[in-house]
This record gives C-alpha cells, sequence and structure tokens, in this order.
DNA sequence: GCTCGCTATGCTTTTCAGGCATGACGATGA
DNA sequence: TCATCGTCATGCCTGAAAAGCATAGCGAGC
C-alpha cells in the first residue's frame, strides 16, 4: 500500500466514478481501475461496488475513507512541519501564466511543482505574451508561459500546440459537424479574442481569413469565463477558441476544428540564460510536460 | 512521497545508519541513499546529517520522524478498519516451517504475504520435514518449507540452496580460512544437528564423510537458539551449520565453506495439488522468492 | 433494439526502484 | 603517516510495474 493508492482511493470515493477521478488525477480509467484492484487484493476488502453508473463504497470502503483521508491529510502535515522545523529557505520562484489556461490545470501543475520542487514557492502573476516578455526579461519573472516564440537571448521551449476551432451555438447547423473551413464561417457573426489577449494568435488567424477571402463578422472582446455571456450579447453564430484551455468556457456548444489548422495556438516556456539553480529545476519538470514532437 | 519513503526514514531514523537500515529492510545502502534524497529533494529539508560514522536527523529531519511514525501506524490501522468494517471472510493458510530458520525472516515473510495477500491468515506450525510432509499430505497444513525433495503426488518448487559450512572456535588453528574440505575435520570433534532435524541433509553430510573416509568425533544434538551453549558444553572443535539460518547463531566464531559442497541444504515449498484459491496465491508470493538458478 | 456511459481486460510503452560495481571521505589504529 | 575499514554517494544496467491505448462487456435509459 502507497499513499499513490490513497489518493486514487479518495478522488474515487469522492467523484463516485472512476472515469470522473481519472481525469482529475490526470490519467487514464485503466490505469486507475487496476490500482484499486490491486489496492482491495492487499487489504483483502471490496472497497467499491462497481455499477454501470458510477462507483459506491462498500461498508469496508467507508471506513476506509475516512482512514485514508486522515492519512493525505497527516501527509501533508509532515512535509510542513519538516519545513517550519528545518530552517529551509525556501527560494521564491515567479512564473507568469497568460490570461486563459484553465484554472484546475494551473492548480494541477503548481501540485506538481510542490511535489517535485520541494524547496521552491512557485508564484503565479497572470499575464500576456508581450508583457511577460518584458517581465522576464527585466528579471521581474523567472519563468513565463506565452504564446510567442522567444527572442533575444531568452531560453525557450516548446510545451505544446493547441489548434484552433470553432463553437457554434446547439441549434447551429454546423453543430452536428466535428470540423470545419475558414469558408465555411463567410458571413456569420464570429465572436474572437481580442488583439490584447494573444496576439500572435489574433494575427495569425485575421490574415489566415484575409487571405482566404473570407469576410466573417468579427466581433472581439476579451472574453474569458464569460464567453457564454459575451456571445449571447452579441448573438454570435460561433465562437473561435483554442482546444484545451478554452473548450470548458462554452461546455454545451458543440466545438469544430479548423480543417486548415490556419493557426496554431503553442506555448511557450521562456527564461533569462542567467537564473537561478532552482529555477532551473521548475523550468525542467515544466519543460517535461512538453507533448512528443508530432510526426512530420 | 510514498509510504515507502517513510518505512525507509523511519528505519534510517531508528538505526542511525543506512547501510544497517538497509540490511534490515532487504535492499541495498544504494537503493536507499537514493530514495532518501529524493524524499528530501521533494520536501525541500535535508533530513539526515551524513557522517562517516552513519546517520543523524536534522531538526527538520526530527521534526518529520514524529509524524512519519504516527502516519505509518495509522496506515495499519486503515487496513485492520477496512477488515473488520468489510464482513471480510480472512481465510486461513497454515504454513509450515522448518526449524532452523531465522526468526527474522520469518517475520519478514508473514509482513510481506500480509502485504501481498490481504485476505489470507498465514498461521506458522514449526515441524520437521517429515512431519511436513506428512501434514500436507493429511491436509492439516496447506504449505509446507521443506528440505526434502517432494515425492507422491505433491507440487513442490524449489526455493533456494544453502551451503553447508563450518563454524570454529576463534582460537581455533582453522579460523583464519574461509574454506575448508571435509578431510581437514578428520579427527576434530565436531557438533552437527541430529538426524531429527534435517534429516536428508544429516543422513548426506555422514555419507560424505564416510566415502571420504573421514572419520570427525561426531556429537549429535538438537541444538538450535543454543548452539553455543552445546558446543561448549561438548568442547566442540567446530559445529556444522548452513549458512544463512544458522550463522547467526554463533556470531563470534568464523564460519568456514565446505569445499567441496558435500551437502546442499535446500529449501522446498510444498503444496497439495487441488488446494485453495488462497492457497495458490500465497505459494505464488513465497516461490517469488526463489533465488535465480545457479549457473551451470 | 439502439446508443451511451461506465468499468474491465489485453497489449505495449515508459518510468523508476533496485542491484552491482565503484568512488570519495573521514575515523581508527598500527 | 599511512593503511584499513566502515560510511554514504554515483554511474550504469536490469527488471518490475505503472501508465497509456485500444477494445470488450454490460446495464440504464431512450
Amino acid at each position: 500500500m502507497e499513499l499513490r493508492h490513497l489518493r486514487y482511493f479518495v478522488a474515487i470515493a469522492a467523484e463516485r466514478s472512476m472515469s470522473r477521478a481519472a481525469e482529475q488525477l490526470h490519467l487514464t480509467q485503466p490505469s486507475l481501475s487496476r490500482q484499486i484492484r490491486q489496492l482491495e487484493h492487499e487489504l483483502g476488502v471490496v472497497l467499491f461496488e462497481r455499477t454501470t453508473t458510477g462507483t459506491a463504497l462498500t461498508p469496508g470502503g467507508a471506513a476506509f475513507y475516512h482512514h485514508a483521508r486522515l492519512l493525505l491529510r497527516l501527509a501533508d502535515a509532515s512535509r510542513e512541519a519538516a519545513h517550519s522545523a528545518g530552517e529551509t529557505t525556501r527560494e521564491v520562484v515567479d512564473l507568469g501564466i497568460p490570461p486563459g489556461l484553465s484554472p484546475e490545470w494551473v492548480v494541477w501543475l503548481l501540485g506538481l511543482l510542490r511535489e517535485q520542487v520541494g524547496d521552491a514557492s512557485v508564484l503565479i502573476t497572470e499575464a500576456n505574451s508581450a508583457e511577460q516578455l518584458r517581465m522576464v526579461r527585466e528579471g521581474r519573472l523567472d519563468l513565463g508561459l506565452v504564446h510567442e516564440r522567444p527572442v533575444r537571448a531568452l531560453n525557450g521551449t516548446r510545451l505544446f500546440g493547441q489548434p484552433f476551432g470553432v463553437a457554434v451555438r446547439p441549434d447551429h447547423p454546423l453543430a452536428e459537424r466535428t470540423e470545419c473551413t475558414l469558408r465555411e464561417l463567410h458571413g456569420l457573426r464570429i465572436l474572437a479574442h481580442g488583439r490584447e489577449q494573444v496576439q500572435a494568435a489574433h494575427d495569425a488567424l485575421i490574415a489566415a481569413a484575409h487571405e482566404r477571402g473570407v469576410t466573417p463578422l468579427w466581433r472581439f472582446a476579451q472574453f474569458s469565463e464569460h464567453a457564454r455571456s459575451c456571445a449571447e450579447a452579441t448573438e454570435s453564430d460561433a465562437v473561435v477558441l483554442t482546444e484545451n484551455s478554452a473548450r470548458r468556457l462554452l461546455p454545451q456548444w458543440p466545438w469544430l476544428r479548423l480543417a486548415e489548422d490556419p493557426v496554431d495556438l503553442t506555448t511557450w516556456l521562456i527564461w533569462q540564460s542567467a537564473t537561478r539553480a532552482v529555477v532551473t529545476r521548475v523550468a525542467e519538470v515544466i519543460s517535461g510536460l512538453a507533448e512528443p514532437a508530432t510526426a512530420p
């Protein structure tokens, strides 16, 4: 039995579903399923009642649940105890993040960093790419997550690219499709991010549309958490969004991939060449999250 | 951070030495060293002060120690809680062990089994090989650890072989050596196990000596935990022992391997062909402890 | 009966704990 | 002062197991 098992077990018990818990834990459902079986086998107790609609605690599981939660809380407390007793100087690392990242992901990232680089206190600053680039250059940020390829003596590594897509009203004719072309957006009322939010992507999107002679009725806004309200206020047919980070903003709206991939919102990690060791370690952990390079 | 790290950490803190703790945990010192480094790195706190004579807790480590012990105790309690709440029928598995196995090893084995086959309660019965064979055949034991190759429709798997050796008085002429031959024992007063204890090995040893025309002054006794007393009571020059399980009986006496390997005390795991599933699972875990076959 | 959402299983890939060999370093004793 | 010993650390390799991917099975609800 390892703490891993307890973390998984508690997540499932809380979510009452393996699939959802797996998502939350950032792993796949089969993996989770097997870990729990292993735990059950080791304990000699069936912890969950698996139904087709979800997963419920057995009496034994319920008893175990309280202990498990206590254990995890205590584990956190131990970390704290070690810290406060040891006169460790936790170094502060300032990390910039672009607006529009999902809060869950940020929370998860902070957890990961606390796990892997215990002696770093990571401070988050939200700013767009241009601001972050400036701040990193001026030494006001240690690390930045930006959507522009870094230049001018800044170190940078590509993390992942998110293809643009379009979210359309559920009753829209395009709603049945999974892909569409820029051309098909001609004449539609389109809500897209303002230039200030993700400058590079904004410019590329406008350019790609222009190049194809497509002229949607653009409306630009600084929507982030209020995409739905913006869309309804402006009576848009569709909203241009990027994949992972923004689809959740309109969970009810079908999402269509832009077939031509005119824009790929790439996220980079940037930092100054000369930096502290702890910053390098944090940078390494974040770099480890990069998706494998797409096959040519 | 995993429970593994805590177990390791606590062991080291208790032993005040990584090497000794590693031995106790049945793993190597480098492994342990790295795990602790990893834990320290993750916590961001140096837990131990490494000196050339051992390992001492830092203030941070001391604070962490109390929490860690509490955590491990709580982890055990969780298992119990799950058991008593779940109406699990813990099946009893009766396991026979030969006299002379080190108590530490038996404790370790029971811990391993509890970890890996949680729904089994393993009951230990100490008996010599002949008795165990009979008991397994009669169904009074589920599994047996014996020193004879099983016959007559019993399943069996070889676990490990222990070469015989001789422990000699510290002031004996042979004491500087690391090996000796049977021939060199000629005329010495030798204390060996009685035939009842490990029949097969006893017979083979006597036969091997006879075959080589060697006639030591044999004295046979049922010594186990009192080898020292027996040896002194009988004024022996040397005592015949097997490697791991029995060397500890005379920690101060130098131990010489028998060069000809006339006898190799092999331990087998035996069980009836038709048995319960839980017994099979326990058998599998124990079989997993078998040493890799020695190269030809 | 069909689809949908949930969990389980078979397989492959990848990660990492562990082992072995060896190095560095201080303590101890000749 | 130097050799020896016992301590912990490091490099390299292997093997176990965790995680991923694809897919099957299965009950609920339409």
